[in-house]
DNA sequence: CGACATATTGAGATCCATCAACCAATGTGG
DNA sequence: CCACATTGGTTGATGGATCTCAATATGTCG
């Protein structure tokens, strides 16, 4: 969990109390259920989630396949980068996949408070840096890895994953078959 | 080429004269040659390239074997952004292919005219994003494409890369064996 | 219970890595 | 200027990892 939070927790501690009142005054909370979309392929991102409880995946499609490229949990951030970024219809979903309470702030609801506090713009700025390193370490991980390599590394790195997550999702974010996964499991 | 730099222009074509200045200010050239290393495994990351001209390779140790993961050209901004955002030693390496000329900016400097000119920060957030956006789409390919795709889609999008870079390097940067690129090759 | 999603297992096909030999172009030192 | 080393690229044979397809559990929920 706290994939990306943790800096960020500690930069908004050190902005002065009124701003981090601006900033907590945005969120709006709200609940899904099993299945639901919080986003969808052709729309625009224009909200960001953060989790209470719960979790959520993000894929797009591929040739009618979804492949999935993200879990998120609690205090983890659900977007989808590029929609955000650029405001352009998104190619990815965001999907609950279980009972999940988030904290939704709107997009332009940031930029207003940017332009009042330009001090904002670093914390964008340090999320961001988090999740490139993020990309570029599950990069590395395709790049060297095998499927069973990848697989114990889910399991060490991140257990809550395999613990909670079907295995066809967990496969399709490791970029390997439903099968070679079983197989992996049986053989010790 | 121009890979992150078309969205930064636009951007500090827009600040005021004075902050231009200030930032044209900092860069000094430097002329390298084919082998020489602008960054080692273990140092810190503490400035960046700007390529005038030349070719730049970045890549990392795995169990001995080097792994290719970006090539740089004229108009683009060379660094180890894991070692350059934390200032940590780096894991990757930067090597020249053939005489390079480059704009090397140091960190600090840029930190310190970040201090005075706030708005600067706008700035690195936009390079990040464009390298979120880069990595995304990298890592989309690895997750959906086999060789034949990669490698056809690198001729298709950057045949600069194709034309100018040993076939060894292209292969290690696609995640193939040399010899599945040469009898990709062949095959028509 | 029946229906549907989820997981396992087996068999065959396929992609691709590895290992090895070989070739062509280039460069270097004697 | 030649002999030879070096670098970059090709080609062939083989084996292994993993995908695909299909059959069979196992589980869950209305």
């Amino acid at each position: 969990m706290n994939k990306y939070t943790n800096k960020l927790d500690h930069f908004i501690s050190q902005l002065n109390t009124d701003t981090q009142q601006d900033i907590m005054a945005l969120p709006k909370q709200m609940v899904y259920e099993k299945g639901d979309f919080l986003l969808k392929e052709g729309t625009i991102c224009k909200k960001s989630f953060v989790l209470e409880s719960g979790i959520i995946r993000k894929f797009y499609l591929n040739e009618g396949k979804e492949i999935t490229t993200e879990f998120y949990f609690k205090d983890d951030i659900a977007l989808s980068f590029k929609s955000y970024i650029s405001q352009e219809p998104s190619n990815e979903y965001l999907q609950v996949l279980e009972k999940t309470v988030v904290m939704v702030t709107d997009y332009d609801d940031v930029l207003k408070l940017q332009k009042t506090h330009p001090e904002l713009i670093e914390l964008e700025l340090l999320f961001m840096q988090q999740y490139v390193i993020w990309l570029d370490e599950r990069l590395f991980h395709f790049h060297t890895l095998d499927a069973k390599q990848k697989y114990q590394l889910l399991l060490n790195k991140t257990p809550h994953i395999i613990q909670n997550i079907p295995l066809n999702y967990i496969a399709s974010y490791l970029g390997v078959s439903p099968e070679t996964i079983s197989r992996i499991r049986a053989s010790k």
